[in-house]
RNA sequence: GCGCGCGUGGUGGAAUGGCAGACACGCCAGACUUAGGAUCUGGUUCCGUAAGGAUUAGAGGUUCAAGUCCUCUCGCGCGCACCA
């Protein structure tokens, strides 16, 4: 720790500001028809003081929200704050600008590492995950963010999980109905004339619910001892931790966000998200438009039916290809190749994700000894079984172009099987072989001649006509798997039952139920029989009627799907959210809805983001809440990266901890640092030495407004007084001499407006870097003023205190007592406005280029025409040798802005 | 492989198509000082004593004018990855 001298108290000032903060519950924010106390500043600046505060007598709303924190051992890391104080500033500047902000803070608390750490040392989750939470928010209130924390919340708690438990009740006594496209309440669910018994009916509604249970292969991880969804693995790894995941048949429940797969799609339109970001959305939902066609197979009654996008190159299948697991493969077999098919099942089957990804250049496969029967030509075709074939998409079997197609075109090649052209480049030189873009149909019968996308449309309809396929959209999208054999999770409103025939099924819990505690363990291990760890707890397990509870747990993600719903109402017991709350907070202030700004890591970007964009159309589907969108605008904080470039880790020894940049240099300082390193979208490295280049900003600042024989008086009895007692000794700095209460000059008042001007701009935009820039610009200016108008420098503490509102306020208190009727309340006072006349320049200076090429500037009148500025160039000085024995052919002159001058 | 984004001083970064390098970091020189790892002043893209010239990854193009728009190449980052 370095012992050079404090730029000024910021270990004194912080505190003090925090405390008061606290006291007075400044950031609270009002929901319609809290009453709001008579001292409080939100009350004073909108004239509820005193008063029961109904919706229409609230300010405009303004919903700023972070990604909550997963509260780990190893504390705040640099990376966290950047998004909180760029929504903080934000927060501040609504504030100011008059907005009722909701800007809450709370915890994604369940979730592995205390679990595991529980495995190990048998120390309850809970207490370790309070920990955790002790120390972020100790942490987090260190930086001086105006969180409403009446509001904070945690996903554990159990006020919390009722609720998150309620809203899976809701998923699973619903379904979504295609004739309305929304999901309804299960009720309404008509069953079909053969579900005439009751089993019947219960097994016909389970198959429809949002929340339904699959026996089918899913990716367990062994390592982590649970199944991961398909957007938790990453090149056959798990996401967290980067262990092997292999494909097991288990039995467990999914959400059924395919049917959303549309409107997840097509709503990316109305939210204002980073183009890239909505791409990963695009890509992972990966809607596709083609065609479903049925083959024949030859000798045989049935058909095998395939998703093609291209149905224009029907006539160039030369082969067909199943999935290794397609249900018809044991079917059409011949006895030949039953050993040959048996054995490629058993090699596929034994391939992990990592291999499936890894091995895909080279392609494998068996013919299965059937022919199939293209319907357009009626040529038989070899059926063959391949694993680049995937069981999951479409309908897990393909018909095989390879002359238009990459995996059929190498995979024909590898077992010699034909390749017809079908389609014409419309480049005549471009080698038809392997060509898969638009062209021209060839050897295709009645569509022969036709560019691509006629020939689909033709061919399309005629399957259709002769009922041999129709027009089909297919999404990559899959449904959502749900469930975790975990101890640290939401357990499921479920019990399980056996009906007269001794078939197990499900039946939820009443609402009355919630919540469902999990049971206290002295083990969290899952049970030798490799149950998850919930089914230890016996007298749990067991309900009085004979009855089984669900062991499954739900995956973090589930907390995290609807938190920003629970901070508009955060104590209601009634309801998950209150109507009044969400009409109020998260409603359209006539534009597309929901959050006004969230902010966080890509890290989310298919994860949570998917996911709870999906709740949120369910729960407004069910009419629970108001908006179809959950979050209007998105940005993304870049990372920060160690100072040497590379990504902060333990194992690089290159890990920054905020701890220790507060204590150096205070909170202000690193607030403004984190915002002052470049674009916050930006990844971007961290420099300790930019971090001392923003504080000697802030001390700057503060002798701009304090005066040095006060401050070294202050210093001396600082050495003399004890701790606990030093804070009071802040009232012995006294004021700048230079700090008049008179009249500002023009010049300082043309200094001021132009700052006024740029950081609200830049605000506005989130350009953080370019307004403390802006800042920068400004003290430096003020610094060389011998008198210095209080009615300037007041207004830019305003601008300042966003970013830096420790020192801000602390100067502004003192500030005060110069200037009477300053608000008391610094962050309420009302936002500054520049005066665009102040910052009029009655001449300005104008480049002059000479053939495009700067050559020097005139000042000339701000008014001035054209004729004058053409003169007035034309004698530039430095511009003289350039025009020396030329004619001037042409005069380009754009006002205020430049003169060329062409010259021959 | 496909998609998206990005390449500007020694460093982080600024620049509605109109004076490239704002604002900082670092470095150099000076002032104050017992001292400086505090503070203040000045300088700092490169070549050149200067006038001037070159310069925004590279090559070409549009334009009176290009870091900015277009085309190609190279490099980096992110995402997806046999999705038919």
């Amino acid at each position: 720790m370095s012992s050079s001298r404090r730029q000024y108290p910021f270990h004194l000032i912080e505190p003090k500001w925090q405390q008061t903060w606290e006291d007075e519950q400044a950031f609270r924010a009002f929901n319609p028809n809290d009453f709001v106390s008579e001292g409080h500043p939100f009350g004073i600046r909108h004239k509820l003081a005193g008063k029961t505060a109904p919706a229409d007598s609230l300010p405009p709303k303004f919903y700023i929200l972070d990604m909550f924190p997963y509260p780990s051992g190893a504390g705040l890391h640099v990376g966290h704050p950047e998004g909180y104080t760029a929504t903080d500033i934000l927060a501040r500047y609504r504030r100011a600008g008059g907005f009722n902000v909701l800007h809450p803070m709370g915890w994604d608390s369940f979730g592995l590492p205390a679990e595991q750490y529980a495995v190990k040392t048998g120390r309850h989750p809970r207490v370790t995950t309070e920990a955790n939470i002790t120390n972020f928010t100790r942490q987090i209130k260190s930086l001086g963010f105006s969180y409403d924390w009446s509001r904070e919340l945690a996903t554990t708690d159990v006020e919390y999980f009722k609720w998150t438990q309620w809203i899976f009740l809701k998923l699973y006594n619903s379904w979504f109905n295609p004739e309305t496209n929304k999901a309804e309440p299960i009720e309404t669910l008509k069953f079909p004339e053969s579900a005439g018994t009751e089993e019947k009916q219960r097994t016909y509604r389970d198959s429809k619910r949002l929340a339904y249970v699959s026996e089918a292969p899913v990716n367990w991880c062994p390592e982590l001892g649970t199944v991961l969804a398909n957007e938790e693995v990453i090149d056959g790894k798990s996401e967290v931790g980067g262990f092997p995941v292999i494909r097991k048949p288990m039995r467990q429940w999914m959400l059924r966000i395919t049917a959303y797969a549309e409107k997840l799609l097509a709503d990316l339109d109305s939210i204002d998200w980073s183009d890239s970001l909505k791409e990963m959305q695009r890509n992972w939902i990966g809607r596709s438009e083609g065609a479903e066609v049925d083959f024949q197979i030859a000798g045989s009654a049935g058909t095998i039916r395939v998703f093609t996008t291209r149905p224009d190159t029907l006539f160039g299948a030369t082969y067909m290809v199943l999935s290794p697991e397609h249900r018809l493969v044991p079917e059409i077999t011949t006895p030949e190749q039953k050993a040959a098919v048996e054995a490629y099942k058993n090699f596929a089957a034994g391939k992990s994700d990592l291999e499936r990804t890894e091995l895909a250049k080279e392609k494998t496969g068996v013919f299965t000894g059937a022919y199939a029967i293209n319907p357009v030509n009626r040529k038989q075709i070899p059926v063959w079984i391949a694993d680049y074939v995937l069981a999951s998409y479409g309908t897990g079997a393909i018909m095989a172009v390879p002359a238009h197609d990459e995996r059929d075109f190498e995979f024909a090649r590898k077992f010699n099987l034909p390749i017809i052209q079908v389609v014409q480049p419309n480049e005549p030189k471009t080698d038809w072989q392997g060509f898969t873009e638009d062209g021209i149909a060839v050897n295709s019968g009645f569509i022969t001649g036709l560019a691509t996308p006629d020939a689909k449309k033709k061919i399309t309809a005629w399957l259709e006509e002769k009922n041999l396929g129709k027009k089909t959209i297919n999404f990559k999208l899959r449904d959502w798997l749900f469930s975790r054999q975990r101890y640290w999770g939401e357990p499921f409103p479920i019990i399980w039952k056996k009906d007269a025939a001794g078939n197990l099924y499900h039946e939820a819990l009443p609402e009355t139920s919630l919540p469902v505690l999990p049971p206290t363990l002295e083990d969290y291990k899952p049970t030798p029989s490799g149950e998850p760890p919930l089914a230890r707890a016996k007298d749990w397990l067991h309900l009085p009627d004979g009855s089984i509870r669900e062991t499954n747990t739900m995956p973090q993600w589930a907390g995290s799907c609807w938190y920003y719903l629970r901070y508009t109402d955060a104590k209601n017991a009634q309801s998950f959210v209150g109507k009044d709350a969400d009409n109020y907070w998260m409603a359209s202030n006539g534009k597309a809805a929901g959050v006004d700004l969230y902010v966080g890591g890509t890290e989310h970007a298919v994860l949570h983001l998917l996911y709870a964009r999906f709740w949120h159309k369910v729960l407004f589907d069910l009419g629970y809440v108001s908006t179809p969108e959950p979050f209007y605008k998105l940005v993304n904080q870049g990372l920060i990266q160690g100072e040497d470039g590379q990504k902060m880790s333990k194992s690089r020894g290159n890990v920054v901890n905020p701890d220790d940049v507060l204590a150096e240099y205070g909170a202000d300082a690193f607030r403004l640092y984190e915002m002052f390193m470049g674009p916050l979208q930006d990844t971007k490295p961290w420099n300790t030495k930019g971090v001392e280049g923003v504080y000697r900003f802030l001390g700057r600042v503060w002798r701009l407004f304090v005066d040095e024989h006060s401050e070294t008086e202050f210093e001396q009895a600082e050495t003399i007084t004890e701790t606990t007692k030093r804070r009071e000794l802040l009232g012995l700095i006294k004021i700048n001499p230079a700090i008049k209460d008179g009249p500002a000059t023009p010049a300082q008042l043309k200094t001021l407006h132009a700052c006024i001007k740029k950081v609200t701009e830049d605000l506005e935009a989130m350009r953080f870097n370019t307004a403390i820039s802006a800042m920068m610009v400004f003290v430096n200016e003020a610094i060389t003023w011998e008198t210095k108008a209080a009615q300037v420098l007041q207004p830019f503490l305003q601008l300042l205190a966003p970013f830096a509102p420790h020192l801000a306020e602390e100067l502004w208190a003192k500030l005060a007592t110069l200037a009477p009727g300053t608000p008391a309340n610094l962050a309420y006072a009302p936002w500054p406005k520049f005066d665009a006349a102040l910052l009029v320049e009655s001449e300005i200076e104008i480049p002059v280029q000479v053939n495009g090429k700067f050559r020097d500037v005139i000042k000339i009148a701000v008014d001035a025409d054209n004729a004058i500025i053409e003169a007035q160039a034309k004698l530039a000085e430095k511009a003289q040798p350039f025009l020396a024995g030329k004619t001037v052919r042409k005069v380009i002159i754009v006002p205020k802005k430049m003169v060329n001058l062409i010259v021959s």
